[in-house]
DNA sequence: GCAAAAGTGTTACTAGTACACCCATGG
DNA sequence: CCATGGGTGTACTAGTAACACTTTTGC
């Protein structure tokens, strides 16, 4: 069989989200050229490990961090260039995480593992940047067409923290009244009948949880999730 | 460095149009496990080349074929015997040709290349049907919201041809009406006043140019393609 | 009683849907 | 003059957009 010399890796760009701010996962690494830089979790594939499972391990050995949403976003291979210690393609998955749900720890590679504001991300190793941007986009535009906004948040939320997540990460105002309307039709949410307040006054809100199951069936039946805003 | 028993291959599922059946471009293999079954266009990736220049040239030395519209579908690599060969990870490319533009011929390492209907494909090889049907769905999603229907089609085509294209790849039937507003709307169309006739019998139409540096503009200004139908 | 956040309904407008007849050509 | 495919307009419907006041709570 033909020779080759090209290695194959994976890198995550992990979202998280807490009170207004889109975070991104990235580590530290412990050692090589790009020493104490910043880059995002990731590492060479085992020989016979698929490629979502090498990306869980790298999350868990990197960071510490076990996800609620994983999809493959893109593979990065037409820079030959892109890794400076030869030819290395790699495929990039975007995650979602509620950072509430572990706490990070560096451990194998990395020296430490750190929640940066997307906004102000520093400059990361390799083409990482480059992964975020298109990461960045795919969340956006798939927060209006898919429910993974749900992924991001508490298991229980209030209305008002649904809302404030759609307008801080698509960085615009949305209409309350819409929007409750809009999502409440599709009825993929369950009312709790908990009542909580989360600052010190005002008048306390209900809590809802997505309705999975719910969603699931919907699918089946050509259901079609949709926001669009004003 | 880690060491790594993984190869690196490209594969493209290249579609085709013509006179309402979309097709799709196989090869039937020359060596191997596989000699004489049918198979995707691709192969492995040279040390130095980019993922993307793989992929044309695979799509040239197998059959002779040069693309109107080519990108990245998604990298399997999940199932670790996906190739009987050992540890194959393959990148996909979703391409779209306009069948007329070239005569296929197989070339290096394929016996023959040839066009099959999408829906009667026979059984290919590796994970190759699992591909097309990945880009099948693919296709019939971007047809609603990119105007990529136009690769398919000739330079210059008559309004009916991009009804049909239409019709015939997502199986259902269009209102011509509304369709043509909707398009016209966009102002992505050149009229030529070219008047041609395909059948023997009927009125003439005119044939119409896709507009593309209009479209590129528009899309600065955030403008959306997007198609619904009743 | 005031500040803060939750909850709610109506109207206007825009976009989508449904639908049928005339026109140009070749035979 | 008939068969075939091209070209066009209007009325109805549904979904989106704009918009402001009342309720509950803590202090």
């Amino acid at each position: 069989m033909i020779n080759q010399n090209i290695k194959i890796a994976v890198d995550a760009i992990v979202f998280g989200y807490e009170k207004n701010v889109l975070y991104v996962l990235a580590v530290q690494q412990k050692y090589g050229v790009f020493k104490d830089r910043w880059v995002l979790p990731g590492g060479f594939i085992k020989d016979d490990e698929s490629l979502i499972d090498a990306v869980k391990r790298e999350l868990q050995e990197e960071a510490g961090v076990g996800v609620n949403y994983l999809e493959q976003l893109s593979t990065f291979g037409d820079d030959v260039n892109r890794d400076s210690r030869g030819r290395i393609i790699s495929v990039a998955y975007f995650a979602l995480v509620n950072p509430q749900n572990f706490i990070l720890k560096a451990d194998t590679d990395a020296k430490d593992a750190r929640w940066f504001p997307v906004n102000q991300l520093p400059v990361l190793g390799y083409d990482h940047n480059e992964m975020v941007k298109l990461a960045h986009a795919r969340l956006k535009a798939k927060l209006t067409y898919q429910p993974i906004g749900f992924d991001l948040l508490d298991d229980e939320f209030l209305f008002s923290d649904l809302e404030n997540l759609y307008c801080s990460i698509l960085e615009r105002d949305i209409d309350r009244r819409n929007f409750r309307k809009k999502i409440l039709s599709f009825h993929i949410l369950k009312e709790t009948d908990k009542l909580v307040k989360t600052s010190s006054s005002g008048r306390p809100g209900k809590l809802f949880k997505f309705d999975k199951a719910k969603y699931d069936q919907l699918l089946e039946e050509d259901f079609q999730f949709e926001i669009k805003f004003a």
